[in-house]
DNA sequence: GTGTGTGAACTTGTTCACAGCG
DNA sequence: CGCTGTGAACAAGTTCACACAC
């Protein structure tokens, strides 16, 4: 239909993208039609440049002396992505955490759409959570016959993460995304991604910010925790 | 003390030692005191030369023809991350994520300590959360003053992000981690990351999926939305 | 004039391959 | 002999600067 140019996407563009749409929504709704790179940029905490070369990428969406079409730009990168058709997908382990993901807005504000829950304790199956029903994982196979799943989340405990992942896998799903803190294995045709909600970033952000000679920390308690040997040798 | 080697630690290396510090501990608490790249690499899912030049570059710590010592490790990369004090970190919103970010057990475990919990729901504030008492927001400025914060969690509903990142920065934390689907402005001096549950990590994913040719969403139903139109020119 | 699109220069990150230590 | 540590070759990603379209 929209003659798409099929280039190769980098990814360090891929990984820019959500972000560029995001902004563009927010500024849609609030009455932008029309926006900049350097706007974008600024928003965005990148170079003007970044984003001309990112946009270009897709097509030429842009109008010289103007700038780009939110809303176009919007679809153009949703299309991109592949959030132009709906993913189910399935989250085992109702706690806390699979709980508040179930119910957030965020997934099918991108097309995806959550399909399935599992969990194992019985006093949480059978439970409707944001309008869909709790089952064992036990089930898992029988609705991944149902309903392919697009994609599995694991929001248990972590000594069940590696079950759940082996579940899934055999369940024929290919992407699964790891909450539980816990490395676990799958095949390498199997496209797995952490996030540690606690950890990771943070400490990637704190990095950043005393490589960088922040002085922000300065007038804090330093509680040093006692160090290790090196190894004998 | 420890004669460290202060070299500057490229931000793709910085990234990936968190990652190695989770399977080595893993891997401790397995029994294996020793590893070789090759074993880490593949845990990781990585290159065993990037484990190595990585790890090379906090120092000379592994022992030729044997590996590295585990334990030792860990304590490095937790010294060159920043881990080896505590952190004080504040979060505001005590909602379903709020609550399972208080409640887990990943802060404590690389050093960060909820030391304060903040909400404007009356039916919320003065409920103990994880042994912490949730607080009114307008408090934000006491607490900071008698307890510096290092890092200031957002968890709130979009409206309310931005008021709660001013009061952040206002109080003096300079290090944000933004879990509300909303984009936030700070000064520049300000390290702000996003956390977006639902999206950015499964559209890169799935991207992924879908440009290494996979085939497993081939039987999946195809359900398009409705394109817009480019720009009038 | 204004702001995109893009080759060319540059920087950062990754892989290779092997010397050398234990 | 196995596995680390590292310079040197290569690839990916970013910035620059400017031609050109509107």
């Amino acid at each position: 239909m929209t003659g798409a140019p099929r280039r190769r996407i980098p990814e360090a563009t891929v990984a820019r993208l959500p972000v560029y749409q995001r902004i563009l929504e927010e500024l849609l709704r609030s009455g932008t039609t029309t926006v900049s790179s350097e706007v974008l940029a600024t928003l965005a905490r990148v170079s003007a440049a970044k984003v001309r070369k990112d946009l270009s990428l897709l097509g030429s969406f842009g109008t010289r002396g103007a700038g780009y079409d939110a809303a176009y730009l919007i679809d153009q990168i949703g299309r991109q992505l592949g959030l132009d058709r709906i993913w189910p997908v399935a989250i085992a382990g109702v706690g806390n955490l699979g709980r508040a993901l179930a119910r957030s807005e965020g997934f099918a504000a991108r097309n995806f759409c959550v399909a399935a829950l599992f969990d194992n304790d019985p006093r949480i199956v059978g439970e409707i959570v944001h309008g869909v029903v709790v089952r064992p994982t036990s089930e898992l196979p029988a609705v991944a016959t149902a309903t392919p799943l697009a994609m599995g989340v694991i929001t248990t405990p972590a000594p069940v993460a590696q079950r759940v992942a082996d579940a899934m896998v055999e369940a024929g799903i290919r992407s699964i995304l790891n909450f539980a803190p816990r490395v676990i294995e799958v095949p390498a045709d199997v496209l797995l991604r952490y996030v540690d909600l606690s950890i990771e970033l943070q400490v990637m952000s704190f990095y950043q910010a005393r490589s960088s000679e922040s002085t922000a920390m300065e007038g804090m308690p330093v509680i040093r925790s006692i160090g290790l040997s090196p190894p004998a040798s």
